[in-house]
DNA sequence: TTACAAACCAAGCGCTTGCTTGGTATTGTC
DNA sequence: GACAATACCAAGCAAGCGCTTGGTTTGTAA
């Protein structure tokens, strides 16, 4: 199944809004806008504007502000297990399996849905609370897909660190892509960055 | 030379301010109030209330909030450059000079000045452009420590991956750890969670 | 055509923000 | 002990914030 028609049936579910509708739109151009900015220095007034109304309008959609956050991070954490599983299932191996997440979470970082990613990893604590608790449990699922694959290699001898704490290690380091990755000038392509990624983990490229 | 040592000398170079007078316990506060709920969440009025003075008058040391924010930044820089250094030279061999610069940036974390360290890295963009240039220039000294030692071990065929790329991954990997890492609540020491990281790029721990 | 809801506008309210101002203690220096 | 300089207070301003309100347009279906 091909990324594009993961993202249709998870529309078709009602699971994620179709950017060509009105709240999809707005979420989408709110991941841009926060990623940009960060959530506090976008007002109500940046995010009305950059879809063409009024910002009062925006409070028809959403209820408050935050709830626009909490929107664009739950729509984000959905597509993105959806395309984990896709991506592990493809492979064999455990170590197949571990580059496939890795090459999928990168992609998903500095990829089309980038924005909405990054705004996740880096604007969590201005969610609330309640929302927080949340949205970790749609985060629970996605993290056991990556614990299990390390458990895998650990067992074979071929992790010398504790999965979980590789888990945490993973979480930082490819989020933090997202400051310094530019893919457009020059050199590495999201294949060579996971290949680096591997061979920092003492798993060389098997060309 | 010890931590403190190395404090003293910046504090009688002027480089670092002296936690005790009023300048070095704002810029303390500071860096606790926007590590826990952020800068832009971070009043004038949180930070006077945390001296003990009036809103007003935080503008007799600063100029403007975000020159506090740039000062925090600054010297934590600083402070931490010559942590890393001594780290350093007191290690013989490329791996056991990785290793102090790894708990020496874990240590800077989620240590005492972790507070400042996790502000210079997660509030990078509330920085205006001006300020962020002045800071970049005092992370190269730094930053330059890490790509001598990872370039030795390269050298030496024990690191497969790309020195930049590794030391970047690092960068966000270590970082993130503020995030999760809780000492005081069971299990890993700092020690441990350098083996950790070690054992992760393939040094396996030597008891 | 009518009926009705969803989508939006225009205006602005109440509050908080960073920062300024004019004046008063406090401190160090000779 | 005089005298600056430094450190602070009390009050408040102008601007910007999230959000509300009352009313109008647009889309949909009978």
């Amino acid at each position: 199944m091909s990324q594009n028609q993961i993202l249709q049936s998870l529309i078709a579910e009602n699971l994620v809004s179709d950017p060509k509708g009105a709240r999809g739109r707005l979420l989408k151009e709110a991941a841009r806008l926060f990623r940009e900015k960060g959530y506090e220095r976008t007002t109500v007034r940046d995010l009305a504007a950059a879809v063409g109304i009024q910002s009062g309008s925006l409070f028809h959609h959403f209820r408050t502000k935050e709830e626009i956050l909490k929107a664009v991070m739950v729509e984000t954490i959905r597509l993105n297990t959806a395309l984990m599983q896709a991506a592990m299932e493809a492979a064999e191996t455990p170590k197949d399996k571990l580059r496939a997440l890795v090459r999928a979470e990168l992609e998903s970082i500095n990829g089309q849905t980038g924005e909405a990613m990054a705004v996740l990893v880096f604007e969590w604590r201005s969610l609330s609370a309640d929302s927080q608790a949340d949205v970790l449990e749609l985060r629970d699922i996605y993290e056991a897909l990556w614990l299990d694959v390390l458990g895998a290699l650990r067992d074979q001898g071929r992790l010398l660190a504790e999965p979980f704490v590789v888990r945490r290690m993973l979480t930082g380091a490819l989020s933090w892509t997202v400051t310094w990755y530019r893919p457009e000038r020059g050199g590495l392509t999201l294949d060579g960055l996971t290949d680096q990624v591997m061979a920092m983990l003492g798993f060389p490229a098997t060309p």
